[in-house]
DNA sequence: TCCTTGTCTGAACGGTTGTTCAATTCATGA
DNA sequence: TCATGAATTGAACAACCGTTCAGACAAGGA
């Protein structure tokens, strides 16, 4: 890492979800009058272009083996211009793997939501997940945070993390309870369905025989039935 | 990169398990004859230090993350010295992950010849897995094989990995058939239980709350329950 | 003891990395 | 049409990477 990025060019809508990422944002330009609305709307889209060309990137070739030019390449960009909409590297893992995140945690709370049993519940969570993380032109990894971050940020993926297998846990651990699922350790569980629905990425080939839809469905069986209490089971 | 390596002082004993890995191997010193045996085995003793720490370094930063000084630093020793032992930093990543491969494949042959259930093999194999890549000495995550690895051992690792993936799937499949376990793709459970094995050197805390044991037994119960027939269910 | 041989190291090399910056092009509103 | 500011870029920067190399050091064998 070359040098401490001091000052960013702050555009008043750093972050299309709201939330304040960077603590200090040195402003070079004053706060735009009334943006109009089409040069606002070409930003976000250029920076939604580079997030998908970085996040295909890194989820086949890994974080540290691409380069800012190849992200630059891969985005019809030069590598220079990619700091007019983000800060570093390091911030654009950042919005691929929060935008995977906020993906997963809405699957889960709609999932939550449905009249379902708990098993159909995770199942829909499951097969969320694996066209998630496999999808073309969205899809990352969420799962294997590169510990490089910056604290902060880091920190606030892995909250955003914890909170999502927290929640996958609960489901667990409530169908155990309806004597749904067998007893076991809701921790564990959870960390084998979600390593193993995170490594597809690993070897999921878009020209391979089996579709995503395939693999999500497969899996989802595989991991369900291990939960399943015997007297439950219905095939 | 900065440049191609061109000649490295050979050894003679280059391998311990006998392949020889680099096709072309100049001798700078002339073959050593009856080498003692004492600098020989303070040779092999220092390569295997080095192994351990380089080992330790990739499962908990990543193959990219570590340079050579850090490996340097781990194992006590200068970074050029590392050189006098190793081609350099891919064919040290290569020795860790076929070491793990090959202790893999111990463990998977010895279960296969066990004169127990296929689910017993099975669950054998689980727990000498997660043992294996959780080893403190000597584990290494067998199944991230970064993609940057020269074609030549890059090939040779994947056509071991291969190997193990389909001893594992030949089980299963076995089971199958023979009633013991449900009837499903036996390449994509096998692909799940892999996947979820290898995602605990993700977590896996050595001062954490569940030794590697107990991950391993954890694990082993989940992914074979899920294979079980109902029918054939003894609990 | 001396010579040989292997072990080890500090310093450097070329290359690549993420990043910056001055300058140029482009788009926009008046 | 022009002036303003955003968008874009080539070239450069400092830091770091894996690696090399000449030479210092240690250790056996005679």
């Amino acid at each position: 890492m070359p040098k401490k990025s001091a000052n960013w060019r702050s555009r008043g809508l750093s972050r299309s979800s709201g939330i304040q990422v960077m603590t200090i944002q040195r402003k070079r330009t004053v706060a735009r009058k009334r943006a109009g609305e089409r040069i606002r709307r070409r930003y976000v889209a250029r920076r939604l272009a580079i997030l998908r060309a970085a996040g295909k990137s890194f989820r086949v070739r890994g974080f540290a083996e691409v380069g800012m030019r190849d992200i630059a390449a891969a985005a019809d960009i030069s590598p220079a211009n990619l700091y007019n909409y983000f800060r570093g590297k390091e911030e654009i893992l950042f919005f691929c793997q929060d935008n995977t995140l906020d993906r997963l945690m809405v699957a889960l709370k709609t999932a939550r939501k449905s009249r379902v049993s708990i098993a159909d519940k995770l199942r829909s969570v499951i097969v969320s997940h694996v066209r998630c993380v496999l999808d073309e032109v969205e899809g990352s990894a969420a799962h294997f945070l590169s510990a490089t971050l910056p604290a902060g940020l880091q920190r606030r993926l892995v909250a955003k993390r914890d909170q999502y297998e927290t929640g996958i846990r609960r489901l667990i651990a409530a169908g155990a309870r309806s004597g749904q699922f067998v007893a076991s350790d809701p921790a564990l569980s959870a960390r084998a369905l979600l390593g193993a629905v995170n490594s597809t990425v690993l070897w999921f080939d878009v020209e391979g025989p089996l579709s995503a839809a395939q693999i999500a469905e497969g899996f989802a069986d595989y991991l369900i039935r291990g939960l399943m209490a015997t007297d439950s089971r219905v095939d």
